[in-house]
RNA sequence: GCCUCGUUAGCUCAACUGGUCAGAGCAUCUGACUCUUAAUCAGAGGGUUCUUGGUUCGAGUCCAAGACGAGGCACCA
């Protein structure tokens, strides 16, 4: 790359972000070392470097290179090659000390004029923080302890031209953290080591799966009409077919399809999208896995449930009692299981099996019971009273039939649906059923508007293509539901949705 | 969509009831220093107090509207 003529001294003004200011005076900081750095025949962008060793590599071989106190620090530790960014930077005079940090770790960096001869020492001249540099030299331990790479050699391999966060606080302010998660990554206090998790967490998912046989699948994300959950889709157009088109809103009705298809243990790890609030525990898009086992019911899904959580929270380092969210939780003990109206009957002391009895407790706590069918009301109550009492795991099991129209009824109780949800923290985590493979209960029900329930609120959509699928014959079986986003908030106790989504949905920044 | 709270230098934060209140640390620049650890020391520069309007002799501070965010509600059966 030919070297870059000098720039004239007033192009600090053309980045997109600049606001005027001392913005422009701390960029043409940087912006006259970068000049200089290509004065000296150098690219400030540089090029591939190949052979540095991981820092926490690095740190494992200097273990044996140290010594007891008051003898001499060892001096013929190996040569080393590191690589990463500048985090912090001293200067003794003519001695300057780097903290470097890569993906695994921050290692002292030892840079003196004596040592790396003048070329060099040009070099060290035209850094700042945040710049990415190669540095090749002999391990071993400053006077004061700290291992330490005494450079011989520098290689500069990129300048960053914006200023970094505070040295000590990082980021704080949530905005600039999330929108900027890039800075965020590089200077917040375990940013990074939470997104680290989330990558175990999602691959020891799919690790359980695959265990016990199972397929992972895509399905469609376009759609042209949003089934398998009650929610609001979002919605988008195909300009060369002409056709409206939803977006995904859950993962279930063509897994179900390729239970039919034989592929009897599918499941799907992905992303589906509600058009719907935002909230410390919801973000329109967010990842969901749906899991379905041909010849299992929901009892089987509970079992899948737990090994889910455990292997995930082994791969995460979380240990086994947790406190989040104001809560203790232990994740090591059977999670509990309790039926739905045996819940309510303990929490609000009403009959779950009488509907005045439901209807009265639900009206003293101002939930509006006119013209609403008994179900409605009853999970209306039952939100409002019970869920934030679930802190410790627990399975909530025997639905109401009515608000369950994927689920197979109950051998001989067709008022009650083989559904369960797991809450940890008050907080739903799972949701799963033995599968209704009836086609024609299926049509009934997808054609069955619930008293109370807006249409855009209903799960009371047709799908025929759906149904000709169950007349095919799907096997009996059971299928879980996880969200993904709230099991890594608890496996990394994680406050908000956002704290372990890479970038969450923000309005535009405003440009003035 | 509704309610409450917040927004001050690149970052992290100050500024009592409206009255030298535009301030500090880090970062930046200049200088000193070959063993520092958020290095230290001496000096310098850096502001549309989110925006627009209003009240007032006087507004970072009070009022209104707007932008963005946080929490709550609604929505999420």
């Amino acid at each position: 790359m030919p070297p870059v003529p000098p720039a004239p001294s007033d192009d600090s003004s053309t980045g997109p972000l600049q606001s005027g200011g001392i913005a422009a005076g701390l960029e043409k900081a940087r912006r006259d070392k970068l000049r200089k750095l290509t004065e000296l025949g150098l690219d400030p962008w540089g090029s591939r470097f190949d052979g540095a060793a991981s820092i926490a590599a690095v740190r494992e071989q200097g273990e044996p290179l140290k010594r007891p106190e008051g003898e001499p620090p060892a001096d013929d530790g190996p040569t080393v090659r590191v690589a990463g960014r500048i985090m912090l930077q001293r200067s003794a005079g003519s001695l300057v000390f780097i903290s470097l940090a890569d993906r695994s770790g921050r290692i002292q960096i030892m840079l003196g004029k004596k040592q790396v001869g003048p070329e060099n020492w040009k070099v060290v001249d035209c850094l700042d923080l945040g710049d990415l540099i190669g540095v090749d030299g002999r391990l071993g331990y400053s006077k004061t302890g700290e291992l330490t790479v005494f450079a011989s050699a520098l290689t500069f391999l990129t300048k960053s031209i914006e200023t970094p966060p505070d040295k000590f606080h990082g980021l704080v302010d949530t905005e600039l953290k999330q929108r900027m998660r890039y800075v965020d990554l590089i200077h917040g206090e375990g940013v990074r080591e939470r997104f680290i998790a989330r990558s175990r967490i999602v691959a020891s998912v799919r690790q359980t799966l695959f265990d016990r046989g199972y397929l992972e699948i895509e399905g469609p994300t376009l759609q042209d009409s949003a089934g398998g959950a009650a929610a609001r889709p979002f919605k988008t157009h195909h300009n060369a077919l002409d056709m409206g088109l939803v977006l995904r809103i859950a993962l279930e009705l063509h897994l179900k399809r390729l239970l039919v298809g034989g592929m009897e243990r599918v499941f799907e790890l992905g992303r589906v999208y509600r058009n719907e609030g935002v909230s410390p525990r919801h973000n329109p898009e967010f990842t969901m896995l749906e899991a379905y086992e041909a010849y299992g019911d929901y009892v089987s899904m509970m079992d899948l449930t737990e090994a889910i959580i455990r292997d995930a929270a082994k791969v995460a380092g979380t240990p086994p009692t947790v406190q989040w969210m104001g809560h203790e939780i232990d994740l090591s003990k059977p999670f509990r299981r309790v039926k739905y109206d045996d819940l309510l009957r303990e929490v609000v002391g009403c009959d779950p099996s009488d509907p005045a009895s439901i209807v009265a407790a639900a009206a003293s706590r101002g939930i509006d019971t006119a013209g609403r069918h008994p179900d409605v009301i009853k999970s209306e109550l039952f939100e409002a009273t019970c869920e934030s009492t679930l802190s410790a795991p627990t399975f909530v099991i025997d639905y109401p039939a009515a608000i369950c129209p994927l689920t197979k009824r109950k051998a001989g109780q067709p008022d009650i649906a083989e559904r369960f949800e797991l809450y940890v923290a008050g907080m739903e985590l799972a949701n799963a059923y033995t599968e209704l493979n009836d086609p024609d209960l299926q049509e009934e029900l997808f054609r069955t508007q619930l008293a109370g329930l807006a249409a855009d609120e209903s799960m009371a959509r047709m799908d025929t293509d759906f149904i000709r699928a169950l007349r095919h014959g799907m096997p009996p079986a059971g299928g879980l539901g996880i969200g993904i986003d709230r099991l890594v908030m608890l496996l990394t106790q994680s406050a908000s949705i956002r704290d372990v989504i890479l970038f969450p949905i923000h309005r535009p920044q405003t440009e003035d």
